[in-house]
RNA sequence: GCGCCUGUAGUUCAGCUGGAUAGAAUACCGGACUUCGAAUCCGUAGGUCGCAGGUUCGAAUCCUGCCGGGCGCACCA
């Protein structure tokens, strides 16, 4: 809707320029506002006062000259005032909202939909825990961001997709392997020790049972090398497994699973580093190899591979992130846990050291999750095995108030997860305040059909009955929508989606509990049953776009 | 010590590429069901936007300093 202002005071502007009333050698980017007072109409523009200067006139004269090109240009315009220190406000026919309304419906399930990404190829990498415990609630935020954004930038017409690296090589799967086998002579009654940098959690225990489930003692006299391929393997594999059904039971797709080893073993690491030596910012130093990331702001240059011969996990992510743009990725986007934030500066000279453009890649930090449960915080260490993990969180509370909760507040916000509010079915609980009004809704409908009220189309219905002010309120607000998802999606920023919802649901509410939906005047009824009609198509995509569920009946 | 995030109503948070009187939810209090779902609505009240300077027509928003909270500063991943 504001792109349609736009043009209009874009085109007004030109006017003026060809009448020699104002200069324009140089136009700022034209800010079209909804002004917070609906008394100043529907739009408004700071524009004159931005330009004021350059005129070298009073922005009421740069007001006065927009506005009376403004006048002439279109019959859609219902009235034109300049306000304040300069603004101009817009009041629009309202015709110029009805006309809008009909293409909702129209549109139906793609409402909402456009083409603002211009089918960018953006790589939305998220998750990437590693496979050494399954999934807790931080990872579970990052999941129901990071899958939400990429419904988002397709919604918003982005050619997107979804990846999970799994870092299935180096240390920690040594350490998982051995942690098990731990356990498993434990269950067989061998003496051993259970180090106290193994994984403590009993799902490794788990495990391990599973192992002698299978294989009995066939391991008893192995020794450690012997064993522990196979151990490391089968608890990777077990423990990958989990994540994926935690993912999937949670509504997230992840289009592809990225392994690291794959990395090594199609020897892109080597030609990664080869070609950052051949561009001269890779030197050996202290029996080490190194990249020279200071050259790029990093605060210290950083090892590649070790003095032991191992590469770092620096080194493979390195070779990762090239592989990602030579695929052809135009827009190469991280979502990575808060504790990570130092690593951003070198990866970031990594990329730019390799000669990319540094728009091109983008890190999305996703704050920390504090559950709490009456009141108190809930603690989550891996290591301890007194987490909470994603699973138990969903199983508590259910999908759609699990997913709404992480979305619902900004990614660079600290979040605090109230379990008892989550499972309320109460208003003050967001997510069934929101499915409520969606139920409410298919219910006017289903007594809608019980009286044998018709239910035009598009097409065929008159909305010219719309006409009260609370109508125009939520009208309005469902024509938000599609400049909210482009919003939303350009800025990754995926909490305004679940602000707008909570909006436009509090507008319904209270227009409902003022006017009545159906009635004895057919014209009427029907013009507001296509309203409620929007409205049920915007809840839902809105919903949709957020993973959660629209409820017809609760 | 250095770096990143953060500080807005009792609480949880929006607003932050500068705009008009700083918003919402929730809690508290007071009202509203013969009529489409009261899981709802309406109303009252609640603020030195952490503090202090600066930039300008105009600052919660930008800059500087200070204070408080979170998280990082590995030849770990």
């Amino acid at each position: 809707m504001k792109s349609v202002i736009r043009k209009l005071i874009i085109s007004s502007l030109d006017k003026a320029k060809n009448c020699g009333e104002l200069e324009l050698l140089t136009i700022p980017e034209i800010v079209v506002e909804k002004p917070k007072d609906d008394k100043f109409g529907d739009f408004s523009t700071s524009l004159p006062m931005m330009i004021a200067k350059s005129e070298k006139m009073k922005p009421h004269e740069v007001a006065k000259i927009l506005s009376n090109h403004l006048k002439s240009e279109e019959n859609q315009i219902a009235s034109i005032d300049i306000a304040g220190p300069g603004f101009i406000n817009l009041k629009m026919d309202p015709n110029f909202f009805l006309s809008r309304l009909s293409r909702v419906a129209e549109q139906g399930n793609q409402y909402g939909s456009s083409n603002s990404g211009k089918g960018k190829k953006v790589l939305l990498e998220f998750v990437s825990a590693n496979p050494t415990g399954p999934l807790h609630v931080g990872h579970g935020r990052g999941a129901a961001v990071g899958d939400m954004l990429g419904r988002l930038l397709l919604l918003a017409g982005y050619d997107v997709s979804t990846e999970y690296y799994i870092n299935d090589v180096g240390n920690q799967m040594n350490t998982l392997g051995r942690s098990t086998l731990s356990r498993y002579r434990e269950i067989l009654g061998v003496k051993n020790e259970f180090l106290s940098d193994y994984y403590q959690g009993d799902y490794v225990k788990e495990i391990a049972k599973e192992i002698h489930d299978k294989h009995g003692n066939e391991f008893l006299d192995s020794e450690d090398e012997q064993a522990l391929p196979f151990f490391r393997n089968y608890a990777l594999n077990s423990i990958l497994e989990g994540i994926k059904t935690d993912l999937v039971s949670f509504g997230v797709k992840c289009d592809r699973w990225f392994s690291e080893k794959q990395l090594y073993d199609e020897k892109l690491v080597d030609s990664a580093v080869n070609w950052l030596r051949e561009k001269k910012y890779v030197y050996d130093s202290e029996g080490a190899v190194w990249l020279k990331s200071t050259v790029f702001k990093d605060e210290k240059d950083r090892v590649l591979i070790k003095q032991s011969g191992e590469k770092t996990y620096f080194c493979s992510d390195i070779a990762y992130h090239k592989n990602k743009i030579d695929r052809g990725f135009e827009w190469v986007v991280d979502l990575w846990g808060a504790d990570h934030h130092g690593y951003v500066p070198r990866m970031n000279a990594a990329l730019q050291a390799m000669g990319y453009d540094e728009n091109l890649f983008k890190v999305l930090l996703v704050q920390f999750v504090a559950l709490k449960r009456e009141g108190k915080k809930v603690s989550m260490s891996t290591r301890s095995g007194e987490f909470e993990t994603l699973a138990d969180v969903i199983k508590e509370v259910g999908v759609d108030a699990a997913r709404y909760f992480f979305l619902m507040r900004s990614s660079d916000s600290h979040l605090d997860f109230d379990l008892e509010l989550a499972k309320k079915e109460t208003p003050e609980n967001p997510v069934f305040y929101i499915q409520y009004a969606h139920a409410r809704i298919c219910s006017i409908f289903r007594t809608a059909v019980e009286q044998g009220i018709s239910i035009l189309d598009y097409t065929d219905v008159d909305l010219r009955p719309l006409n009260n002010e609370e109508e125009f309120v939520l009208i309005k607000k469902i024509l938000t929508f599609t400049e909210t998802v482009e919003k939303s999606a350009e800025l990754l920023e995926v909490h305004r989606i679940a602000f707008y919802l909570q909006d436009l649901v509090g507008s319904f509410h209270s227009y409902y509990s003022r006017h009545r939906v159906l009635s004895s005047d057919q014209c009427l009824s029907s013009a507001r049953l296509f309203l409620m009609d929007c409205l049920r198509i915007t809840i839902r995509n809105g919903l949709a776009v957020m993973g959660v569920s629209a409820p017809e009946k609760m």
